[in-house]
DNA sequence: GATATATGTAAACATATGTATAGGTAGGAG
DNA sequence: CTCCTACCTATACATATGTTTACATATATC
């Protein structure tokens, strides 16, 4: 990245903060007066090498457009968290969204991906505990022995999943459990998507 | 919360998508030509009662200034993710830093908050794994057996923290590896902070 | 010394944008 | 029926805001 002087960095921090405070950009007289500055031309100097230099975007001929790049703004995405999903899907009903979680962008490139709450210690092998966020992204299909999320019947639960032939075995991380098999012929199972990420809070 | 109409409901949604694209708001005009309305008055009006009814913020005699309330827009803090440090610290050096990562605002009331990406199997049974990302809330004292970063010399680890009178004991979470011991004496080793969370992306 | 860049003042200008006034239609609540 | 609210058109106004022209000073670079 190219390298800007000490006072195009205090314009572009300023900007950066006031963005994280208010939610939007601040004018460019915001700026001059931040700065004590007794122009706007200053200012829109700033602007417009910071911009040059690939710190910030510009929408043209539209207020408060600005938008930082890179340095720890990247973008980030609202996940939604649905609740322990006892009660089966549709998982994305609005009435089953406990909370909305960023996670950076790359890591949600998929759409309609979200997080779900896991019940139980069956996956404890695997680290992934008792009340654990899992990121899901949904696809019909994973690899051998990939952790997924799987649908049987109106429960949802986290295994890994291995296929042979007719033949569907779940296998949780956890020697209390034992494997759940299915064939083919039942038809009340279906992957939901597999596990991309593990969240925990502790305290 | 106070309940909105249908028509509310896209506008809310459209200026919320709109923030998510653009990292700034849109203006009334954006709105009104989305809709294909005739009149920026119809705009204000919704606008107005999603103010009124807590959905929205607004800052007056300002262009661009609305601010989704609630409703999985809550605020996000990036907080920097600091490498292996295998070399010590001081950790939040910027030439250290490899990335940021979002996490609801809640997650990181404390200043000086960061990342740290665990070297190793040794808190396996804690289901913490090599690679994981562990959010640490810098502080000078944990809870008996609680889980902290503490910096012993130039390395700093992630372990069980127990203190008995003078004698300091860090636990692994794995049989392979030993406690280890200090004693107030030894100057070299101090608590950075306490893991408030642990992060894992799969594939 | 000449030239370029960074940084700034001063004064306008053009327009993007929020706001207001006047009014209309439809549907629900009392 | 009457009143209120939700929702919309049409038009105008005030100002917040980005942009430009002209000029000045200091510092670094060649």
């Amino acid at each position: 990245m190219r390298k800007i002087t000490d006072r195009q960095k205090q314009v572009l921090d300023y900007i950066s903060d006031f963005i994280d405070e208010h939610a939007y950009a601040p004018s460019i007289r915001d700026i001059q007066n931040h700065f004590g500055l007794k122009s706007t031309k200053g200012v829109k100097d700033h602007i417009d090498r910071l911009v040059e230099k690939g710190y910030l975007n510009r929408a043209e001929g539209t207020a408060r457009a600005l938008e930082v790049i890179g340095n720890g703004r990247k973008a980030s995405r609202k996940i939604p968290l649905v609740g322990t999903v006892a009660a089966g899907l549709p998982l994305l009903a609005e009435e089953n969204i406990e909370d909305y979680i960023p996670v950076t962008a790359d890591m949600a490139r998929t759409e309609g991906m979200f997080f779900l709450r896991v019940n139980g210690d069956s996956m404890i092998n695997a680290a992934i505990l008792d009340g654990d966020l899992v990121l899901v992204r949904p696809q019909p299909f994973v690899e051998q022995g990939e952790i997924a999320v799987v649908r049987i019947g109106d429960e949802a639960t986290v295994k890994r999943f291995f296929r042979f032939n007719t033949r569907v075995e779940l296998l949780s991380e956890n020697p209390d459990y034992k494997p759940i098999v299915y064939y083919d012929d039942d038809e009340d199972i279906r992957i939901v998507g597999k596990v991309t990420a593990v969240y925990r809070t502790l305290e």
